[in-house]
DNA sequence: TTAATAATTTAGACTAACCTAAAAAATGTT
DNA sequence: AACATTTTTTAGGTTAGTCTAAATTATTAA
């Protein structure tokens, strides 16, 4: 049985050899971790001897596919806690990923597909990030950057990239949420800012850096 | 912020002190945290620097107000997250211990009390065990042993005292739950069995060491 | 009231996860 | 190709929680 640091370890590879390029280099993992270099070798050394990632000196660390089912399933339970606390207790999107860094921990399999069951089986979390079945599976979902999408043409945003608690307390208060309609009116050259209208109702300004973070489909 | 090791310990050193007799003893402590002795006493040396307990070598440990306010808070949480198991998710009342012995060290104080309202305020979790409040005000019931009950006086279970999933899945088989009436019909000189009718409909045996973990009211 | 027994504490050691500082390897620059 | 810089690993140490074995204190029995 893993401990909660080697599932956090485990979590955060996935995310940078998702993010960023493979293999996942040791200051990355250890900036992730808000650790030291030195610990996350430590950590990776035991991580491969258990067979969850390989690893090679200096070269950095890969997945294992048992790593990876290991790494989504702490995905899946942290996306369907997360869920939990925003559908049945009425917890906003930005207070929820905290609390459910410590509930992705809890050990039981039954309770997670019994808590699946009783919230209908939700395909995306709070954030609009996809919850892996209990197989592992993850649907990638084939969305785009708000920055990078076309002027005048209407869009639905499907999912935050960063979910800081600011970004999201910001969104809330431009009425920006999940499946909420945009149009881009104008792309300010200077600095990379849209002008979008969010609904068809209000027009507002937001910064490249909102932009980029917001992942829309048509 | 307390460890979950140290949350545990207290808890155990609240539910000795209630059973048993003042102060808490170094090897009942271990006992009942299955550990040996001198972890115990490393323990209550730390818990002591803390002032949640005062203790004395060779004497025992007792709960300060702080120390006992503290475990009231864990078992607040342990019986209200047993209830959402079994009232939301389905659990059985022996399945619930060991997942809520996990998600009574789940960090956050706007969570348990949001799960309070979801759960409609319960005054009792599924085993008949009192919730403490937010305060940690903890009504204490006045039961009596189905062992010391008088004979042919109908009776009404309130709690288990032993918890064990042996013991809740035998009540479950001869269908004595919670809130089920009971009349002792006869009680057996030889061994301190008792005959029982369950519901004024069937009739049953079960014996002594059963009947003294029943907890019942008139 | 002394001796035997039981309970408790101390001593010393282990593991997981972390740290700082130093050494080694890889990478970049002239 | 040689040197300088960055990245990564190693060495050695800390803390929390655990253990076994030995020493100490308290309790019971002769
Ligand atoms: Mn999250
Ligand atoms: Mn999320
Ligand atoms: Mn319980
Ligand atoms: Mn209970």
């Amino acid at each position: 049985m893993l401990s909660f640091t080697e599932e956090n370890y485990l979590k955060a590879i996935y995310h940078l050899s998702e993010a960023g390029t493979l293999p996942v280099l040791t200051n990355d993992l250890a900036d992730s971790m808000k650790t030291k270099a030195a610990s996350a070798t430590d950590m990776v050394k035991k991580l491969a001897a258990k067979k969850l990632i390989s690893y090679q000196k200096y070269y950095g660390a890969n997945l294992t596919s048992k790593g990876k089912s290991d790494a989504l399933m702490v995905i899946r339970k942290h996306r369907l806690w997360e869920t939990f606390l925003v559908e049945k207790l009425g917890f906003t999107w930005d207070e929820v990923h905290e609390v459910a860094e410590q509930l992705e921990h809890i050990q039981s399999m039954t309770l997670i597909e019994k808590l699946d069951s009783f919230l209908g089986f939700p395909k995306t979390d709070p954030h609009g990030h996809p919850i892996p079945d209990a197989l592992g599976k993850i649907k990638e979902m084939k969305q785009v950057h708000l920055s990078e999408f076309p002027v005048r043409k209407k869009c639905v945003v499907r999912a935050v990239k960063n979910g800081s608690p600011s970004f999201l307390q910001y969104l809330s208060k431009i009425g920006i949420r999940i499946g909420v309609m945009l149009n881009i009116v104008d792309k300010i050259d200077f600095d990379g800012s849209l002008e979008i209208s969010i609904d068809h109702k209000k027009k507002i300004f937001i910064s490249k850096e909102a932009a980029e973070n917001l992942l829309v489909t048509e």
